[in-house]
DNA sequence: GACCCACTATACAGATCGGTATACTGTTGA
DNA sequence: TCAACAGTATACCGATCTGTATAGTGGGTC
């Protein structure tokens, strides 16, 4: 990728989560970034694939910043579903104070054949695998249900912290999940 | 509220909610309602108001139906609380297949001063209300700390069930609640 | 020196955006 | 009978949308 390419894409991912995908034209983009519609078009083809990469590159550095996160926390399975939790807030303190950029593009675009959309439904459908893994380590018949349990929390706080609904969501999230772990391992125990 | 005018706000709300709201041009809801948009504009003067009174009457109908859910749950504040969630299953199957209109709106209204703003904030410090004051008759102590709970599952469920992450996440959801309540119920008892 | 490539500058096409203007029709009620 | 009002039909405004065309510049590399 050419400088100018990653101008446009630091640019349009700027504008794209701020103000929302349909709200930002490639003009804008365009001058944000100090490049010519030209160059644009020269590396992109169109605004549709802007959004993919877009979309694309945000959810790789969050899958990176996800691991580098978990390869700190400790080895023990629930030490690790709060180390994402944790891992939450730190990346939506820096990068996502307006919410899931996810959720939000979902919101714009309704039509399931866009490139974008497979994207955006991976992308959950990854998270919940992740807590389905991490909850299978812990009680393993009802590794589906608990790992469910935990993407609500997850998700509900991502809402929450995007709408400033309360004050510091993703921590009160954190602390639920931690109770329920706690539980489940306790009847796990007796089991 | 003018017959036509009617017709224009009913389009209005479907091609919103379905498409997002910038996506969605004038001339098309004014086609749409079967409607001049010489008509449209003499009864909202501008499609900002046409936003605004989309979410207003969204938000009112929701409460409406609320109200008569809780009107006809048992008088018990834990069968209060799941007959919230019970309402939301009902009113999501119905009306919400994108997830929740607040939270689609937010994604794509970034500036606070937008008069649409306050609605969206105000409808979720409402829910965030009813849940804690729901949560009071229940553990009066800890009610700030339940309702925000109870939030946070809430608004996890409408996003799973707007992205069909797993299925009937809302179901799922009040069953945690359950969970949760008798659990809050069972330490208060021992208090 | 010739070539390639990323990039700039500018202009424009065709469509659509929100919003307005003019002229007209049909119904209703004082 | 007449005025008010809801609504239709159509044409238009300036601005902005995505996308393209032409022409030219500067720095590398063979």
């Amino acid at each position: 990728m050419t400088p100018a390419a990653r101008r446009v894409l630091e640019a349009a991912a700027r504008l794209f989560y701020e103000r929302g995908i349909h709200a930002v034209g490639v003009d804008l983009i365009a001058a944000e970034a100090g490049v010519t519609k030209k160059t644009l078009y020269d590396r992109f083809g169109s605004k549709e694939q802007i959004v993919v990469e877009y979309l694309a590159d945000r959810d790789e550095r969050w899958r990176a910043f996800l691991a580098q996160c978990l390869d700190a926390a400790p080895p023990v399975s629930a030490a690790r579903v709060l180390a994402v939790f944790d891992a939450s807030r730190a990346w939506s303190a820096k990068n996502s104070s307006k919410g899931c950029s996810m959720v939000n593009a979902h919101a714009e675009i309704s039509d399931p054949s866009h490139p974008a959309y497979p994207i955006i439904t991976r992308q959950k459908q990854w998270m919940l695998t992740l807590f389905t893994d991490l909850a299978g380590d812990i009680t393993p018949y009802g590794a589906d249900h608990l790992g469910q349990t935990l993407m609500l929390l997850h998700e509900g706080a991502l809402v929450a912290h995007g709408l400033n609904i309360f004050a510091d969501p993703i921590s009160h999230a954190r602390e639920q999940a931690q109770a329920l772990l706690a539980a489940t391992g306790n009847s796990a125990a007796k089991r």
